[in-house]
DNA sequence: TGGCTGTTTCC
DNA sequence: GAAACAGCC
């Protein structure tokens, strides 16, 4: 055989994983193991500097249960996870002079200094003679992949939606590798406890423990069990946080613990009780995280800069107390004071709320909603740079397809719409739990004595609405009128 | 994937 | 006088 035949089949691959902590429909291992070569998974904690993003405290602590389910799950397979900290090039660099590996393998990602780095390591490894692949899995279809009939890219969700569907079934998914060959004497891994990824506020993230199974068995349990009840009745009942009718994929999805071409098959060949209704609407949340990768791909400054630019002179107000007292969940307004206790007992909040809080912070307290996008990344298990930023501008009138920005929710009837009995802020704001229904959206319109019978001293155990919103609202509105004029 | 307000419609 | 509707923000 000439020299400078490329070896075809590489004898030993590093499989680098990333935002894919799965071995199912893992494309990147599949190919390694049926071309036979032994497999060094690895799994790098990279730099924050190295233009990755700082990783939120609430994933941090999903991502260190993540590996510990990865590495039982691998060795339970033959094989082991390789745990290494430091810029990626040179950990795999470090790597492949210390083991002999001939090819690293790895499945794609799309945020864009991601992107960067995977670009440089992808040359510079090639250039010293390594076999480099890597493969498509994070989302249903590559940015790159579609157009619109212009050529352009999509800057509305329902043609792209459409373009999608048009666009064929995701391939179906791989199965995980029965067995994954391991080289005799694997390299030696970092302990994850000196990563100290746990949050050192323990019984903050103590009570993840409850409503949550990260790892890619956590994940496939949560589809089974959303697919058997969730699902029906999708379409009407997933606007209801205090009902079932979500998925909570999100974390799972983030991680890569799944991957969306399977979330997208278990939607298929379901018998005849479910509603084409139910999956259909489904899938197109689904794809909501595609068009927001799609979104980045293509501005990659959309977790800092509007996507509309007139938005660039919108007076945000400068109020550190406010926003103190909305992360806190302390706003007088039942059903965002729920949300944001949610979100910091469990680590995520059901969509509808995401909503009605985002507005509250943007269009009420005006404030900018990048203020919003960082609690969120910080605190959201399911934090993930491209919905989260997509869904911030969107609900800010200044992204892509967004919300006009006067569509300004009331958060007393959204409340009442959307929790007519006050479940869910009864679950998260336990000091209104004996308020009537009636009253359960708006305790400071309570008569004193239903006040005084359910236990509530408004400004003592429940705050006094910090804003008054009929004014906060002639207020947004103003200032963005004043926007128009610029 | 709204809300507000004034107006009409229908008991 | 509530409910539905339209036009506007």
């Amino acid at each position: 055989m000439p020299a400078d035949a490329a070896p075809s089949r590489p004898k030993t691959v590093l499989l680098w994983f990333r935002k894919d902590l799965r071995l199912a429909d893992n494309a990147a291992l599949a190919t390694a193991v049926d071309e036979g070569a032994e497999v060094i998974p690895v799994y790098i904690l990279e730099p924050e500097d190295a233009g990755t993003g700082p990783l939120g405290a609430a994933q941090a602590w999903w991502l260190h249960h993540s590996l510990e389910a990865l590495a039982s799950s691998l060795m339970h397979h033959g094989s082991g996870l390789v745990l290494r900290r430091g810029p990626a090039s040179e950990v795999l660099k470090a790597l492949i002079s210390g083991t002999g590996a001939d090819a690293v393998f790895w499945n794609r990602r799309y945020d864009p200094p991601g992107i960067a780095i995977d670009k440089a390591i992808k040359a510079d490894l090639t250039e010293r003679g390594l076999v480099v692949r890597s493969f498509a899995g994070q989302i249903l279809h590559e940015p790159t992949k579609l157009k619109t009939g212009a050529g352009g890219n999509f800057r509305v969700y329902t043609p792209f939606w459409k373009a999608l569907e048009a666009s064929g079934e995701p391939a179906e998914p791989i199965p995980a590798p029965a067995r994954i060959p391991s080289p005799a004497s694997p390299p030696k891994s970092d302990a994850l406890e000196d990563w100290a990824l746990l949050p050192t506020k323990l019984n903050w993230a103590k009570s993840f423990e409850g409503p949550w199974q990260p790892g890619e068995t956590g994940a496939q349990k949560r589809l089974a069990a959303f697919v058997q009840s969730g699902l029906k009745g999708y379409r009407t009942r997933r606007d209801f946080p205090g009902e079932a009718h979500v998925s909570m994929l999100s974390p799972h999805l983030a991680l890569g613990e799944i991957s969306p071409a399977s979330v997208w098959h278990a939607t298929r060949g379901l018998s005849e009780d479910y509603s084409s209704e139910d999956y259909i609407h489904f899938r197109k949340e689904l794809v909501w995280r595609d068009f927001s990768y799609h979104l980045l791909f293509h501005f990659p400054d959309l977790s800092t800069r509007n996507w509309s630019a007139k938005f660039d002179a919108f007076p945000w107000r400068d109020a550190p107390d406010l926003l103190e007292k909305w992360q806190k969940g302390q706003t007088g307004y039942p059903i965002v004071d729920a949300g944001m206790r949610q979100l910091w007992q469990t680590g995520w909040m059901h969509n509808r709320v995401r909503m009605i809080v985002a507005s509250f912070l943007i269009k009420d307290l005006l404030i900018d909603w990048r203020e919003g996008e960082r609690w969120f990344r910080d605190t959201l298990v399911d934090a993930d740079p491209a919905s989260n930023a997509a869904s911030w501008q969107w609900v800010a009138g200044s992204g892509a397809d967004a919300a006009p920005f006067f569509r300004i929710f009331n958060p007393t009837s959204q409340g009442e719409k959307f929790d007519p009995e006050g479940v869910y802020v009864r679950r998260f704001v336990p000091e209104l739990k004996d308020m009537p229904d009636k009253f359960i959206h708006k305790p400071s319109e309570a008569p004193l004595t239903v006040l005084r019978e359910a236990g509530v001293s408004l400004g003592k155990t429940y705050p006094l609405p910090i804003v008054d919103h009929g004014k906060a609202r002639d207020a947004a509105m103003a200032a963005f009128q004043g926007l128009k004029g610029e």
